[in-house]
DNA sequence: ATATACACCGTATATGATACGAAGTCAAGA
DNA sequence: TCTTGACTTCGTATCATATACGGTGTATAT
């Protein structure tokens, strides 16, 4: 395993897809590669991506290490393929609601993936051709965007913004809840924590606004550690804008 | 290294502050724990992540490999005071522009910063408290938001957005040159080998939508090898949102 | 002086990915 | 029915990597 990017390569589009033909030859498998991935998704999910070991998995599945690797080339591809099942679970149905409706419940059942699957973000994606459930989304998104008037490659710059921003958003929410969990501290401890740690580092005159902010001010509420409202703020705010850009593109046309 | 989250360990936010005092007694170390950071930024954005192990970084400077954990706990944390010395470069001085134009310069140098130093998407980054280039951020652009009459909270929701699309935009344009780089073909041969691929697996049926852009219509121009265009356009919806977001307020206290 | 608190670093251990090759298993064709 | 080709399974070996441990040398405070 490199944890380097993945490249394009054939046997990995067939597995991400599922193309690959049964051979006439040979004994029957007694595992197929969607069984292998489910079996990853459940250890890095409940004990994180480090727990995952190709000898820890096969142990899992009871068969040697090595049968592993006549199912996937590689670690890499096996992660691959765990992204994208894990993501197809959470895949919102292509709702006949707005597109503004229904960006937003993709956003939010993204985040949720997220969260259910903190591995997720740890997996660097490689370039095309996208998965399954990558594509499906899209395909959604850009239908639901059609009744907007946008072309076709704006609307995939809509799609790409809202990937990019939820995935970021991601990133921070699971940080900070991984961080949480690992402390074993209540929110209300880590607070303190916080702001004892932030009161030998942030020199008022240095960072003012910050400092005001971070260190919380004796009236105002503690440091966000659930970041989800924030997630739906910045969610409403792209959405706006958005929606501002479809709005003048219409007058325009008028 | 675990690549587990970082913990709240007040050993890593001396390394991260670089507030150890220097010991009366014993010889002086012939390091620093910036230089040592340097020279991994330079391993890590020259030949990648999986190429920065700790032997080849005691290698590089020329000393024993055991010696580098005389300077730092661990891989983990010397990853961290990397990723804050790698963004520490490319801060954008806190100019006496408007907050629109500020935090879209903030951003572009925040882009700039992860295509620079791809890697850094690559270190999963922890909790709090954050790294002085990230707090001198924050501040920055706070500061700019002063202007607008959001309130403290607001103006960390607003930042926190900023900060998250910009990552993910980040990732998905960093996989995509990496992408490119390691298949050593030309944008145009690889827009043909994506097509090559996506024809395999592209329903028209299933994917309308999909395939109309992923397949290249005739007349259309070529699928968005460089992300780029797509970042700005994003940006600007998100900023729109948040102008909005300012404008509606005004009109509130009017 | 000389003891103390470090810096430096060779060696050893543990973990993990994965190459290689041997052995077993089906199914198609002789 | 028997043989053989194409596969699956998996034990063993290799190699890379992080890092614990302990020994040795050095600069300063007493």
């Amino acid at each position: 395993m490199t944890t380097d990017n993945i490249g394009f390569d054939p046997l990995r589009v067939e597995l991400l897809w599922g193309l690959k033909e049964r051979p006439s030859k040979g004994p029957k498998p007694s595992l197929s590669v969607e069984q292998i991935a489910a079996a990853g998704i459940e250890i890095a999910d409940r004990e994180g991506l480090t727990a995952l070991s190709m000898q820890r998995l096969a142990e899992e599945l009871a068969v040697g290490t090595m049968t592993l690797y006549t199912y996937i080339p590689d670690k890499d591809a096996l992660l691959e393929v765990m992204l994208n099942l894990a993501f197809a679970e959470s895949l919102p149905p292509p709702s006949e609601v707005g597109w503004r409706q229904h960006l937003e419940e993709g956003a939010l059942a993204a985040m949720t993936a997220y969260q259910r699957h903190p591995w997720a973000l740890r997996v660097f994606v490689g370039g095309p051709p996208l998965g399954p459930s990558q594509i499906r989304y899209l395909e959604d998104a850009l239908k639901a965007l059609s009744e907007t008037g946008l072309d076709d490659w704006e609307r995939l710059d809509v799609v790409m913004a809202m990937a990019s921003y939820v995935r970021g958003a991601a990133h921070i929410s699971v940080g900070l809840s991984e961080y949480e969990s690992r402390s074993g501290l209540t929110e209300e401890e880590l607070a303190i924590e916080y702001a004892k740690a932030y009161v030998r580092i942030l020199d008022p005159d240095e960072y003012p606004n910050a400092a005001r902010i971070l260190l919380g001010s004796p009236e105002g509420k503690p440091p966000p550690e659930a970041y989800d409202y924030g997630f739906k703020y910045g969610l409403d705010r792209l959405l706006d804008g958005v929606e501002r850009r479809i709005e003048s593109k219409a007058t325009d046309r008028t």
